[in-house]
RNA sequence: GCUGCCGUAGCUCAGUGGUAGAGCACUCCCUUGGUAAGGGAGAGGUCGUGAGUUCAAUCCUCACCGGCAGCACCA
């Protein structure tokens, strides 16, 4: 018989004959390797212990020890056993297909009627008997042909239609638990009794179109979550409380920031201090830009349907447009204009005043621009989906050449307004060229390395997605980690080779003759809206002193202090500090509690000892401790503290 | 847009085929209290909208609008 060397990750090498599984070499090991290995990394990919290894590999035995090789085979047997549980339960249901995904898996299942949160229950309680029976799980490689037949016999035609999908070159492999099998590449555990019966739960019940497509049959998904032991379950399951308190909807009502309502869905009304939190954002990046060499404009809502043809977007973006007409009986002549969804053709308009000379170039155009595009009603989302919004858009005519420095200045413009807002972390995506593109080979590929070469100057990690990029140029994408770990792609930024084109752009060169711009469009926070919602959820309201929409309430204990409280809330105020005075008829515990909800940074409180002494007395949102300062000293802290970071 | 669930006072929610209730918030009164809810009284709702069934609908049915979750979408 043939031999096989395998590596170990300690690098030791030892001979076995070809077609071992890493279930015996576990045991030639150790047997207590043995038993504690649950699955094998064979050349990086990762596979079950009875996979049988044909060639020469290195190979890594994994334990439960091993989080992510653990976490894998435990959420995809437990895909498996849900699936199992549900047959078991209803016989009729067909199975489709069952992932992992982060932190659990799902399972689409063909049904008429949908799973109720009644039917989670039960399935969940099928699961642990089906643990408990400890059935071990077995593999078969079948050819196509008699899994098809197999699949059609058992009247599972989404499996018949999975198997017909698999690539020629691939196995088709079966797996058993027990007397029940499902067609999967695997890895999978020896038995079922391997799974943790405690650390996992199903959470939700949603439908979902088999294969993603919204024209074929709709399917109910079940999602499960599932760890490796209790605490940890149970750890997840606090973080998904934590991310609810944080939600900006209910953080919006409870700090009155701003409502929706059904004459407008979609469309925020901002209360006073929520359009203080957009003010003070507002302000910032006006200097953030102005610094950077941007000239803001502004331009119409209303645009004649003419400049969308011209541009293209009545043809490729009418579904999400609004459109106006005139009332017919005041107008004298009939008018199609949209709201505008994006702002640079508008822009280009802008450009196109006068003739540009390259001296002009680059020139940066900002706009705060308000588009509206008519977003389908299931993916409205508080701020973070809105129909109306803001975006904080700029689109720069450069020449090709200045590509790479624009890039660059761009990205440390956009590191330092995340620093300064508070995420530190952030990723970067560059997007190439897709199959279906306008512009040269040659203009992509000075673009593509332009790109890259500026997210070099600033760092040298970040992720390339082949042929995603827009049909008229490489982009960047942005994404920002928040402080509980989940991303938000806000950032943008793209080369257009098109849009001057198509809205005939021009500047005359040094040589005298017409030449065509390139336009880069890009934005940082993405849309006011949603990054005023990221920012509400980052912070989890305590959102940093110069954005927060009342910095400080001066709450008076007795009414005799009321003129004092009075004149420190002037004194604030006349400081730069955004200030309230909180003179109700309460109690002081009754006013700390209330603005403490309301995540006032910091509360003065003044009884009779303060008015005496000319001092107050300062406590923080979080803090219980209080401290006593000289009214002018504080005043002039306080004032140092709201100063927004580009000004300090 | 699709599937499911939901819509009762400003908020969170209870409730019933015979036109409604709690807590908090709100208003007024008492209370001047030292760091997360002092006490009392009062006011407040066409039960999302429209149609149907019924002697009678907030409750049952249907449609529409809006919300929530997931999917699809995010040139």
């Amino acid at each position: 018989m043939a031999k096989i060397t395998l590596t170990f990750p300690d690098g030791n090498t030892r001979a076995f004959p070809a077609g071992v599984t890493a279930a015996e070499v576990a045991q030639s090991i150790s047997t207590s390797l043995g038993k504690k290995a649950i699955s094998a990394s064979v050349d990086g990919r990762h596979h079950d212990l009875q996979w049988p290894i044909e060639a020469d590999a290195a190979i890594a035995i994994h334990t439960m020890a091993d989080d992510a090789p653990a976490l894998e085979l435990i959420r995809h047997d437990l895909a498996h056993v849900m699936a199992r549980a549900v047959q078991e339960i209803w016989p009729d249901v067909k199975v489709t297909i069952g992932p992992v995904i982060e932190n659990g898996w799902y399972y689409d299942f063909d049904r008429k009627e949908p799973f109720t949160p009644d039917d989670l229950g039960a399935i969940e309680k099928k699961m642990r008997e089906i643990i408990n029976r400890r059935d071990p799980v077995t593999t078969e490689v079948w050819d196509r042909d008699r899994a098809i037949r197999y699949y059609e016999a058992q009247n599972e035609p989404y499996k018949v239609e999975l198997v017909q999908a698999i690539p020629e070159d691939q196995q088709i492999r079966m797996y058993w638990h027990g007397h029940w099998q499902d067609l999967c590449r695997g890895p999978h555990f020896q038995h079922t009794g391997q799974l943790p019966a405690d650390a996992f739960k199903l959470m939700k019940v949603a439908g979902a179109y088999w294969r993603g497509d919204s024209n074929r049959p709709q399917l109910q998904r079940i999602y499960g979550v599932a760890f490796r032991n209790r605490d940890d379950l149970k750890a997840y399951l606090t973080f998904l409380e934590e991310a609810e308190k944080r939600d900006h909807r209910r953080l919006g009502r409870e700090m009155e920031l701003f409502h929706f309502q059904e004459e407008a869905p979609g469309m925020v009304f901002w209360h006073p201090n929520g359009w203080t939190i957009y003010r003070a954002l507002e302000d910032y990046m006006r200097r953030r830009l102005t610094a950077a060499g941007y000239k803001e404009i502004k331009t119409p809502q209303v645009v004649d349907r003419k400049l969308w043809e011209a541009s293209g977007h009545w043809d490729k973006y009418r579904e999400n447009m609004y459109i106006t007409e005139i009332d017919e009986e005041h107008a004298n002549e009939k008018r199609v204009n949209a709201l505008k969804p994006m702002n640079c053709p508008c822009h280009v308009q802008v450009f196109n005043q006068g003739i540009k000379s390259y001296r002009d170039l680059p020139l940066r155009l900002a706009e705060f621009g308000s588009c509206h595009r008519y977003e389908a009603h299931g993916a409205l989302h508080g701020l973070m989906r809105v129909r109306g919004f803001t975006q904080d858009d700029a689109h720069i005519f450069c020449t090709e050449d200045q590509i790479a420095d624009e890039c660059a200045r761009f990205i440390g413009l956009l590191s330092t307004i995340y620093r300064d807002t508070g995420f530190a972390k952030f990723d970067i995506k560059l997007s190439t060229r897709p199959d279906v593109r306008i512009g040269t080979d040659e203009q992509w590929d000075k673009a593509e390395a332009a790109l890259e070469k500026a997210i070099l100057t600033v760092r040298n990690d970040y992720v390339v997605d082949p042929g995603e990029g827009a049909f008229y140029g490489p982009k960047l994408d942005f994404k920002l980690t928040d402080a509980i770990g989940r991303e938000w792609q806000c950032g943008t930024f793209q080369a257009d080779f098109q849009l001057p084109e198509r809205l005939d752009a021009t500047y005359v060169g040094q040589d005298g003759a017409k030449h065509r711009p390139v336009m880069l469009h890009r934005a940082i926070l993405g849309s006011f809206e949603r990054f005023l919602g990221i920012l509400i959820e980052n912070y989890a309201g305590k959102l940093p002193f110069w954005l927060a929409p009342r910095q400080v309430v001066v709450a008076s204990i007795v009414s005799d202090a009321d003129a004092y409280v009075a004149e420190v809330t002037a004194a604030l105020t006349a400081a730069g500090v955004r200030a309230e005075a909180d003179t109700r008829n309460e109690k002081i515990n009754y006013k700390v509690r209330e603005h403490s909800l309301g995540k006032v940074p910091v509360i003065l409180a003044i009884g009779q000892r303060e008015v005496e002494e000319r001092t107050v007395t300062i406590r923080r949102l979080g803090e219980t401790r209080t401290a006593v300062g000289a009214l002018d000293q504080v005043v002039s802290d306080l004032a140092a503290e709201a100063v927004p970071p580009d000004l300090r």
